[in-house]
DNA sequence: CGCATTTGTGTACGCGTGTACACAAAAGTT
DNA sequence: AACTTTTGTGTACACGCGTACACAAATGCG
């Protein structure tokens, strides 16, 4: 069975694959035109509706599969990390390589949180949250471990998910050098952040 | 003279308060039409073209309004601190003063960084750079005066930028309420990138 | 096999778009 | 007062858009 099933999954991910090979710095998903996308795929505009309602059920489609290629991204990091110096280096370096790789899909979930309509943000911060929250408790889990407690893990994964994004966020058009001194310069707020967080934790202070 | 010339300005103003009336949430500039601003200004759509050259021309028009906006509530920031207890209490303040105040702007600057030409993303960043410097002076200037430097200026003001303006992009789609908590994580935030940089700056460690 | 379902095509529609052109009305200039 | 310049209008065009409808080809199932 399934020659069908297949060649439907088939068409549905060439769809996805043309919205994003056509985006980029200059284009927003929210200006691609259902036709546009079509044409990519190599299929007449009305064979879209066999796979989607309408651009916004394939925006969230796309918001579904950068999600997973982020958190693919952490396990990756955690796994990189017993070989590694710090969890920071380690992290960072991660999500620059996969950057590097697919810079669509992080232009899609960096870039426009803020557009697009509700459910659309609404899946976006979902997926960066999960994120946040995972980095929370690794950071508790570590401060235990070293006897050194930090101040509100969510907070502090909070600022370290923002800083970090935001970076990433501009690495998107930028020379690979560039965003070797970006990611250099990450590290060290990171590392800013971490140490004001145990300090904060001290008692007494 | 310039009965002529004012009313010039008046109408060019019009459009661009007309392209900020139709930006939210849902909208972002690069969805606004000539047509839909012209309308929304009460101007037939070629009177647009006496004004500016293109939507994108209006765009760069916005980014500057938006960047004097921000350089003034820098400057009240500043004179609010002496009265206050903390830079980064004043500060975070009387950005979110300002984003309740004028939400539309923010929403152009923060959240559009990614999205249009070459020339529109380069005003955007130059505008939060100009930002950044003015906080690097900042914190260097009260790091001496303290007698408690702080690591490279320019990166812990690059974090605190990035973590704030990162926040302010979020506190866009909330309630009052949730700013208001939203806010107190942004100055604990920020009190952790402080005391790291203090830290990193300490000789030895 | 024969019939039903699914996937994709071609044509057609009404609409909003950017913009070119010709023109009107007002303001500035001499 | 006679002119030029500037600002705005109205009409018109070709285009891309989303989507409705009728139909073709392939696959799945009895």
């Amino acid at each position: 069975m399934s020659s069908r099933t297949d060649k439907k999954q088939q068409t549905r991910q060439n769809l996805i694959d043309a919205a994003l090979g056509l985006l980029n710095q200059q284009r927003s998903f929210g200006s691609l035109s259902l036709r546009e996308v079509a044409r990519e795929a190599g299929l007449a505009p009305n064979a879209f509706y066999r796979h989607f309602d309408d651009m916004e059920d394939l925006g969230l489609a796309l918001v579904d599969v950068a999600g997973q290629g982020l958190r693919t991204v952490m396990r990756e990091a955690r796994q990189k990390l017993a070989h590694s110096q710090s969890v920071i280096d380690a992290s960072v370096a991660a999500l620059f390589d996969h950057i590097a790789r697919e810079p669509q899909l992080f232009h899609m979930l960096l870039r426009e949180q803020g557009s697009g309509s509700e459910s659309w943000r609404r899946a976006i911060r979902t997926e960066i949250r999960y994120f946040t929250n995972e980095l929370a408790e690794d950071l508790e889990r570590l401060g235990q471990a070293k006897q050194r407690p930090i101040f509100d893990p969510y907070a502090t994964a909070d600022a370290m998910v923002a800083i970090t994004f935001g970076g990433a966020g501009n690495a998107l058009s930028m020379t690979a050098d560039s965003r070797a001194e970006l990611a250099a310069r990450l590290v060290q707020q990171l590392r800013m952040i971490m140490l004001g967080s145990e300090r904060m934790a001290e008692p007494k202070a």
